[in-house]
RNA sequence: GGCCAGGUGGCAGAGUGGUCAUGCAGUGGACUGCAAAUCCACGUACGCCGGUUCGAUUCCGACCCUGGCCUCCA
């Protein structure tokens, strides 16, 4: 079963293969750091992950995902702190880096920053102006958008429209009100480079034009990003990088994500609705936000709340509890074991993935694999919980230690103090003095332990 | 206003022209000293109005509603 994605260029679902079925590339763009990110700029990263998983699978993938290190926002945010440029920017992509491996989202091949590709971002610019793409003006260098007749096209615009309905102060040394800047001058307190039109810094659209081609080429297989991107971001990059490279397709598969929303309204910074990742993560296990971020399909618009973390710690719950339940099943070593990507409901997992990255569909199959991994003999419980594994790690979920996952957070109770109360029950239970054995219960719940009697003894987690 | 997505059971959320999503929650049962976990069972869901069809939640049209982009934005 081949790969199929929907194309935001083609509108349409279409089978991927990379152009060179050697090595696929494929761009991500990443984070501005000029603060904490919210939850909703982790979609794209976890959603797009699971892609990076499966191209990994099957091909060689080089995979970039940048850091925009210079910005307005990070300047004001500098100005405001009273610290250099950099330190905002160094601060907030370490934190970044940290949250995203805490949500289980692999590092790019390549990160690269703004900041590091200035010389081909100049060149970039000479190049489209020598094109007569672009021009300078005022310290200015701007795209020409009448020279590029298929702008417009990802974004589904008309050129005369976006000309006709500029709704912003056109600035005057523009010759189209939707030209939009390359390059733009620097004044002396904010960062900026040499550059033929004087000192200055790269407008936003051109770093990730001008750094997808020195990592991956003219033309990359696949470009993502969240549908808030497509335009401008997305449309200035297809304008810029075409022209600049003699008409050469820039990206074969453009892919977006959908927003996630919260009160009803888009998730964003300038709304003000916004769960910071940083803080969710302080209070929510990690892997229960990567559920919740692949439990819709990634294209639709998901409504973030409290109760989807609940709903998603708990399905985490039964699928970590199938996995301690096999516990002392041994996982065949990879040689001997069977094939797991022929069993069936791997497969099914696998299909829904390669059908457009159908993550909702995918966890079904996994929460399948679980209770499947629950009944049988003992040897098809090694088989169900091997493909209980597998299945996982494609989605990147279930890769912790059953126990790691339902004692989360222990730090806060005495593990000790907790095994001795659970021996004294036990002998109160033994001695058949329930009022006893259920006062000890009561007051390991009190410290937020529940327990479970089984046949092997009673074991014990941190209550939901 | 233009362009683009959606409206599915208490909640989340796939999918399909004609038996079943699934998960969470709930209810009943089994198991348990009691619980928990697990297993079994249950709930006549597809915005509204027409049309096509033997049959539509699924196709077509109108309408209502919601969200996104059109400005920084994942």
């Amino acid at each position: 079963m081949a790969l199929r994605l929907y194309n935001s260029l083609t509108r349409r679902v279409e089978p991927f293969t990379p152009a060179d079925p050697e090595r696929a590339t494929m761009y991500l763009c990443g984070p501005t750091v000029y603060s904490f990110v919210h939850i909703g700029n982790a979609r794209g990263p976890v959603v797009f992950d699971v892609l990076v998983r499966l191209l990994r699978r099957k091909y060689r993938l080089v995979y970039a995902r940048n850091i925009t290190d210079v910005d307005d926002k990070i300047n004001a945010a500098a100005a405001e702190a009273g610290v250099p440029i950099a330190d905002i920017a160094a601060k907030y992509a370490a934190i970044y880096r940290e949250d995203m491996a805490r949500l289980g989202v692999a590092p790019p091949d390549i990160e690269p920053l703004a900041t590091g590709h200035i010389t081909p971002i100049i060149e970039m610019c000479e190049n489209l102006i020598a094109s007569g793409h672009a021009y300078a003006a005022d310290g200015h260098v701007l795209f020409d958008v009448a020279r590029f007749g298929d702008y417009g096209k990802l974004s589904g615009r008309s050129v005369d429209e976006l000309i006709a309905g500029a709704r912003i102060d056109v600035a005057p040394y523009k010759k189209n009100p939707a030209d939009f800047v390359l390059w733009k001058p620097s004044t002396p307190e904010l960062p900026g480079w040499d550059s033929p039109w004087g000192r200055g810094r790269p407008g936003w659209h051109i770093e990730c034009s001008a750094m997808a081609a020195a990592h991956l080429g003219e033309t990359i297989d696949i470009h993502a990003g969240g549908v808030d991107l497509v335009f401008p971001h997305h449309e200035n990059e297809i304008a810029q990088s075409t022209c600049a490279h003699a008409g050469k397709t820039f990206a074969r598969f453009w892919l977006h994500n959908g927003m996630l929303t919260f009160d009803g309204a888009k998730m964003s910074k300038s709304v003000g609705n916004v769960k910071q990742l940083h803080a969710l993560l302080q209070r929510h296990p990690p892997e229960a936000l990567r559920y919740a971020l692949l439990s819709a399909h990634y294209r639709q618009p998901l409504d973030w709340s409290e109760a989807l973390i609940e709903q998603s710690v708990a399905t985490l719950d039964r699928l970590y509890g199938a996995l301690r339940d096999l516990e002392d099943v041994d996982v065949l070593p990879a040689d001997e074991r069977p094939d797991i990507e022929s069993h069936e409901a791997v497969k099914e997992l696998e299909a829904a993935l390669l059908n457009d990255l159908n993550t909702p569909e995918a966890l079904v199959a996994l929460a399948k694999l679980a209770f499947q991994a629950r009944q049988g003999s003992r040897d098809d419980k090694r088989i169900a919980k091997a493909a209980l594994l597998a299945g996982g790690a494609k989605l990147g979920l279930l890769q912790q230690a059953p126990e790691s996952w339902f004692k989360r957070g222990s730090e806060r109770v005495d593990a000790a103090q907790v095994e001795t109360l659970i021996e004294a029950r036990r002998a109160a239970r033994a001695a058949r003095d329930f009022a006893r054995a259920d006062a000890i219960r009561d007051e390991l719940a009190a410290m937020g332990v529940a327990i479970e009697d089984g046949p092997q003894g009673t074991r014990w987690k941190i209550a939901n």
